[in-house]
DNA sequence: CCAAGAAGTGAAGTAGAATTCATTCCTTGA
DNA sequence: TCAAGGAATGAATTCTACTTCACTTCTTGG
C-alpha cells in the first residue's frame, strides 16, 4: 500500500471538478451548448479531456449537473417569491419579471436551459426543470383562483402557458442575437403583465360581440 | 438519342419526390427533426439515400420544403380567420382554437417548425414562419386594441407570447401529451381563453408595481 | 433488340464530436 | 529513495450523420 488520498490530494481533486464544471457554465453562458464541446471544456478548464470522463461518466451527465445547478438557483429565488408576501397577482407579476430578467442577463445560459436541444439526459433535466417551474406557477394559480382574484381556469394548462409565453418571448432576443438594455424593461414588464392578464378575470364578459 | 423522359416517367420522378416529402414530413411529425435523418426518410419513402440527393441539394433544403409546405397551409387556414368577420376578440379566439385543434392531429409537426432548431438554412425558414404567424396575430391585436376590445399593450411581445403559451401547452412537457378527445376539447378551450384574457383588460385595474 | 444515357443504389468517404486507453506523471507511505 | 498505484494526458478510436460516387438497373428511340 503506497497510495492513499490524502485530504490534500481530495481537495485538489475537488478543485478540479468544480474548475471542469465552472468551465462548462462560463462556456454554455457565453455560446450556449454548442459551443460546450468536451475539448474546448477541458481547454477552459485547463485539463485535459480525458480527465473529465474521470469526474463525469458523459458529457450528457456533466451539462445535466450544470443544467441543474442554475436551475437550483433559480427555484430557490422563485420559491421565496411565491410563498413570500403579498397577492397572487403580484407575487406572479414577481415571479415572471425575476425569472425573465435573469433570464435577459445571462442570455445564452437561459437560451440553453429553455430551448437548445441537446442530449436525451439534458434534455430529461430540462423537462423536470420546466415541470418545476411549472408547479411554482400552479401554487400561486391555486391560491389566486381561491381568493377570487383569478378567473376559474384550468391550472395545470394555464401554468403551462405562463411558462410557453415568457419562454418564447425570451427565445427570440436571446437566441440570436441581445437586445439593448433599453427595451430590456419594456420585454420584461410587457412579458410579466400579459401573464397577469392571462390569469385574470376579463373586464368585459366573454361573450360580448365586437362593440 | 436514345432516351428522354417521356410524360409517364416525369409523373413517375414527381412521385418520388412527394414520397421523399411525404415520409419527411411523417416522420417529423412523429419524432420531430432529430428522427427524420435522411437514411431513416429514405427508407420511409421506399428509396435509397443517394436518391434523395437527386431531388433536394441537401438535406436542409428538404426540411425547408417540408416546412415551407406546412406553414403555407396554416397560414392559409388562419389567414381566412383573421381577415373574416366578427370582433378581434372572436377571432383571435377561433385562430387559436384553429390551430390548436390541428396541432393536435400532427403533434410535433407544430413543435418542429416553431421551436426546434436545425439547420442554419431550416432556421431562417423557421423564422420566416414565426413571423408570419407573428403578423396574423398582430393584426388582429392591433384591431383590438384599436376598438378598445383589447388592453393596450405591445403588439410584437403579446404576439411572441400567444405563440409560446398554445405551443408549450400543446406540446411541452408540462402540458398532458397524449389525451383522449374530451380532455382535447377541454385544451383547446382552456388555451383559447387563456389567450383571450390575455390580451384584454382585467377586470380589476392592474398596479403597476405591488405597492 | 440494342445502345445511350438517365434513374437508382448503397457502400465508402467525410466530418465533427464524444469517448477510450496505452502511456506518462505524481503522490504516498515505508 | 523507491515502487505501488492513482491521476492525468491526448492521440487514436468510435460514433453518428450527411454526402458522394462508382456501379447497376431501367427506359427510351431507332
Amino acid at each position: 500500500m503506497a497510495y492513499r488520498r490524502s485530504a490534500l490530494m481530495e481537495e485538489r481533486l475537488a478543485g478540479n471538478r468544480e474548475r471542469i464544471l465552472a468551465a462548462a457554465r462560463r462556456l454554455v453562458a457565453e455560446g450556449g451548448l454548442r459551443e460546450a464541446q468536451i475539448a474546448a471544456v477541458a481547454s477552459a478548464a485547463g485539463v485535459s479531456a480525458g480527465l473529465i470522463y474521470r469526474y463525469f461518466k458523459s458529457k450528457g451527465e456533466l451539462f445535466v449537473e450544470v443544467l441543474d445547478f442554475a436551475v437550483k438557483h433559480e427555484i430557490e429565488i422563485l420559491t421565496a417569491i411565491v410563498k413570500g408576501p403579498g397577492s397572487a397577482r403580484d407575487r406572479l407579476h414577481a415571479a415572471v419579471e425575476s425569472f425573465t430578467r435573469r433570464a435577459l442577463e445571462g442570455p445564452n445560459l437561459a437560451y440553453a436551459f429553455i430551448a437548445e436541444p441537446a442530449e436525451a439526459e439534458v434534455d430529461r433535466a430540462r423537462i423536470r426543470a420546466r415541470k418545476k417551474f411549472g408547479d411554482l406557477f400552479k401554487a400561486i394559480l391555486k391560491e389566486g383562483i381561491a381568493a377570487g382574484e383569478f378567473a376559474q381556469q384550468d391550472i395545470d394548462i394555464t401554468a403551462a402557458c405562463i411558462v410557453g409565453a415568457y419562454t418564447e418571448a425570451l427565445v427570440g432576443p436571446i437566441g440570436p442575437s441581445r437586445t439593448g438594455a433599453k427595451d430590456r424593461e419594456k420585454l420584461i414588464t410587457s412579458i410579466s403583465e400579459f401573464c397577469v392578464r392571462a390569469v385574470s378575470e376579463s373586464a368585459s364578459p366573454q361573450r360580448k360581440r365586437a362593440s
